[in-house]
DNA sequence: ACTGAAAGACACAGACT
DNA sequence: AGTCTGTGTCTTTCAGT
């Protein structure tokens, strides 16, 4: 007992610091920046820059070099945020909600929330039958689901993922 | 005749096929994929995938490459959903609020959405004062500003950029 | 639209400051 | 920790099918 790993860093023994911020924010914006290019935007040679990035990517720091793909171009033009609650709030029904939504493709984002609800998600769909499909046929299946409250996304205003600025 | 554009693929003269998919799927997952590696993916050589990437990015079905950071590891530990409505429902009103929003770092995404609420942000934080700060002295400040409403995220049960399957 | 080859650029490891 | 240098691999273009 007792070995709570008290932290990211402390454990790998190595803090972020301003090299690895500018990098960073390099990487941030264009994932497949070659190493020469960061290179040259923060003013190292190459070595450094690469070594950093491997450190960054073992620690977890970079968590994923993602592609994003336009919602409307792949037929994906619906997005929604669903409020759930669940009738019985115990360890088991939790964790089958989470699986559900885990297996579920339209839902890409699953928060646990404060407040009426117990989650928020951010679902995508193709059209409006799309997501009446998902919510009356895949949603609301399990037997444990007490309240669905249905936001539809009008417009996009902002749609960033950068941390570090 | 009939010359309603009828949707993005078709104006740029490319739809999209399976083989785009298939090299979406493997891109979407790591974007620091090398062509040779998706090429042997997807039964292909390296020409017609390199190609077919290019002409994605330019038509836009790609948006970005982008590095994912984790938010705890830079000191981003607090995630807050952020309902607000405002008091005038003018263009120019409206406008000025996009604008902020686009400026405060805090806010990584912000939505239009039907409902009691004219939009929704998503707000990351440092800690509970900073999202306080935030709060009080640049959302509010806002002479325009009707309603906030802060639910906060307890836990992220899942988190994906994911919309090609 | 694809394959295969060929030139230039890059990633990555080593020796050194 | 960093720069410099070298080798194998990859990107990118071009001729051919």
């Amino acid at each position: 007992m007792a070995k709570l790993a008290k932290k990211e860093e402390s454990t790998s023994g190595h803090s972020i610091d301003e090299k690895d911020l500018a990098i960073l924010r390099v990487l941030q914006q264009n994932a497949r920046a070659t190493v020469k290019e960061i290179a040259d935007a923060v003013h190292l040679s190459t070595t450094p820059v690469h070594e950093r990035i491997k450190r960054m990517e073992e620690s977890g720091v970079i968590r994923q070099y993602a592609t994003l793909v336009d919602h409307s171009k792949v037929k994906k033009g619906l997005m929604v945020i669903c409020y759930v609650s669940l009738k019985q709030h115990n360890k088991n029904a939790g964790a089958r909600f989470i699986k559900l939504v885990q297996e579920l493709n339209e839902v890409i984002e699953c928060y646990n929330i404060s407040g009426e609800f117990d989650f928020m998600l951010k679902v995508v769909a193709e059209s409006m039958d799309a997501y009446y499909d998902f919510h009356v046929n895949k949603l609301s299946q399990s037997e444990n689901i007490g309240h669905v409250q249905s936001v539809f996304v009008m417009g996009i205003i902002k749609q960033t993922h950068v941390l570090v600025h």
